[in-house]
DNA sequence: CAGCACAATGTAATCGATTACATTACACGT
DNA sequence: ACGTGTAATGTAATCGATTACATTGTGCTG
């Protein structure tokens, strides 16, 4: 027994009315008479009528629907924040669509192309990797201002986005590190075209600067967020002759990794190196060591994105501030992974 | 400078034809002439025409969408396959929607409605917590031939379905801690409610009756998959008598926590207790210390049940199998977090 | 060369909801 | 009693692509 759904006519004629009466019944019910509405609510309710939302996608030229660009949808750094988006929208009448931009060519043309088949209506973004021309094709289809990003960003160019004090949290993870009586300290980066990488090393530099505390080229090791580079970074601070004392990683990933690859040559953590992570993805509390971390409150960020893509959407009138970026504070959460250091293990200096 | 994007009727106008041909020239170039589609091609160009996916869908009566439905996207578990779901649908025409059902009321209405008003044409259930009354209303609204199952599914059903050969990987982490020497095995299980819990649990019994061990019903003990329930169960097996010698977890996560917390109270996994996982997650491998796990290829699980559902979806004629279960092999990963058992924590028996 | 098959293309209805504009009816002021 | 404003509702065009059916033209057969 397999019904045809009922369509806005059926209810019409079920209702006694017109098929506008129908639609401004769900639309704009305080238009109606009473007795009308009920006709037409007893209607639906008989007919078993569902909206067309297609249809209604059509007609009102409008896809209400969102799409989230996700740099690596498998790197479990990205769930939370999906996971703050979905709730932002959920109460919201948007669908949320998901895109892997990874290996993806042609991304920006891709993303044109959602928007100009009616297939979404603006774009969450958590990748910062866009160029230039990329952003320029987003101007030229007239995208620009239904793109928000969230974590990351594109340095210079005016979108409106949520994203963690960076600058902050490196500067907390390198006091941390300072206030414990570290002076050579060693910094695992993420990749190196990316925002994040950029704004905390320089933090870091600027704090070791300011500190007058000694350089090491070799100190700055180039990963990229993920477990796999921080193992690597663990193997090459093995092998250098002047070790750093503690080290700053980017991601707790990279933080793991690098415990990891410590822990297996014999060292300790944190009482022959220290070891700070950002993020405190919910492992960091139980790793072990418990990782010291830069907490950052990636549901939060999510959640705020959608609010703020909302807004767009929704504006009737010019918002206020439409390109600001809006800065959500971290915390540095203190675990076993870092310790004063360790007599045995500073040099005279 | 903001163009009115052009329409079907515009590329027909420029290309001199009718707007027929040019849809043909779409969706059936081979009934063209030579002549026509290059003209048809190059009014494409000189317009700058996107079709429109939203009328195309209406005419059609079709969405070209997909919905995943994740019990908790904040669960670094599923973004795996999500990814592999993702990237099984990037070369397709099909969008890829994603709901979070850990705090959705009436989930099952949720997704009927989307079905029904036209946004989705098939779904990915990665949640298997239906009960059969939920799954009435599937049946009742034809939608239960559009859904696939992966990693958990519903028993008494007939929902196709991907998902791991739980039973195995349960019998090979058990067995491997049997060959190791263990004698007093204990399994930290998943919620209560949950296939994947009574799968495991009862394979990981029917094997200890098998061999003829000792049970005892302390050794079981209540977990969800989560890190803190695993932390949880660290604190009861410190607090018991008769203490088990290695733990079989339901999850890497419950792992973790019952290492973080066995290692807190300065026992030595494996050395004290050993440890298996279930999932091999990313950092299984770089734990400390490494985890002896069952890996599960999500990844790969995503991408298949993303084929399946394009099959069904796009199917003309019956498929020879609908409601089959796949069932993707496991792995024992033996790692650092098992080890033979020590002879001072082993009692006579 | 009539008749027919078939290939190429056009005409117009259609998918289902929305909404500008038209109509109706009733209330109120003069 | 008549004009006028307004609330409630209806009529029909519209969003943009698809496709059943109609039409045209070409070549081939007997």
């Amino acid at each position: 027994m397999k019904h045809k759904t009922a369509k806005i006519q059926d209810v019409a004629r079920v209702a006694g009315v017109s098929t506008a009466t129908v639609s401004r019944a769900l639309s704009n019910p305080q238009k109606l008479s009473e007795a009308t509405l009920k006709a037409v609510s007893e209607a639906i309710s008989a007919t078993g009528y569902r909206i067309n939302k297609t249809a209604q996608s059509l007609r009102r030229q409008k896809a209400n629907a969102i799409l989230v660009c996700v740099p690596n949808l498998g790197n479990p750094f990205f769930s939370q924040i999906l996971s703050g988006i979905s709730k932002g929208f959920s109460s919201t009448k948007y669908s949320v669509l998901i895109t892997d931009s990874q290996h993806l060519d042609q991304k920006e043309m891709r993303i044109i192309d959602s928007f100009s088949d009616g297939t979404i209506d603006g774009m969450i973004c958590l990748d910062g990797n866009f160029k230039s021309d990329q952003l320029d094709k987003f101007s030229a289809f007239n995208v620009d201002d239904k793109i928000v990003f969230a974590c990351e960003w594109v340095d210079n160019a005016n979108y409106p986005s949520i994203r963690s004090d960076n600058e902050k949290g490196a500067k907390l993870a390198f006091r941390h590190l300072y206030d414990l009586g570290h002076r050579k300290i060693a910094h695992v980066t993420g990749p190196e075209n990316n925002v994040l990488t950029l704004i905390r090393r320089d933090s870091l530099n600027h704090e070791r600067e300011r500190l007058g505390l000694p350089f090491n080229p070799e100190w700055i090791i180039r990963g990229d967020f993920s477990v796999a580079s921080g193992v690597e970074a663990g193997h090459r601070i093995l092998d250098m002759k002047d070790r750093p004392t503690a080290v700053f990683c980017a991601s707790d990933e990279v933080a793991f990794g690098l415990i990891s690859a410590l822990t297996s040559a014999d060292l300790n953590v944190p009482k022959d190196i220290s070891v700070v992570g950002f993020d405190d993805i919910s492992l960091a509390e139980n790793f072990v060591p418990p990782l010291t971390t830069i907490r950052q409150n990636r549901k939060f960020i999510g959640l705020r994105a959608a609010e703020k893509l909302s807004e767009i959407l929704e504006q009737n009138k010019e918002l206020k501030n439409p390109y600001s970026a809006e800065i959500v504070d971290v915390e540095l959460i203190v675990r076993a992974s870092t310790s004063r250091i360790h007599v045995s293990s500073s040099n005279t200096y």
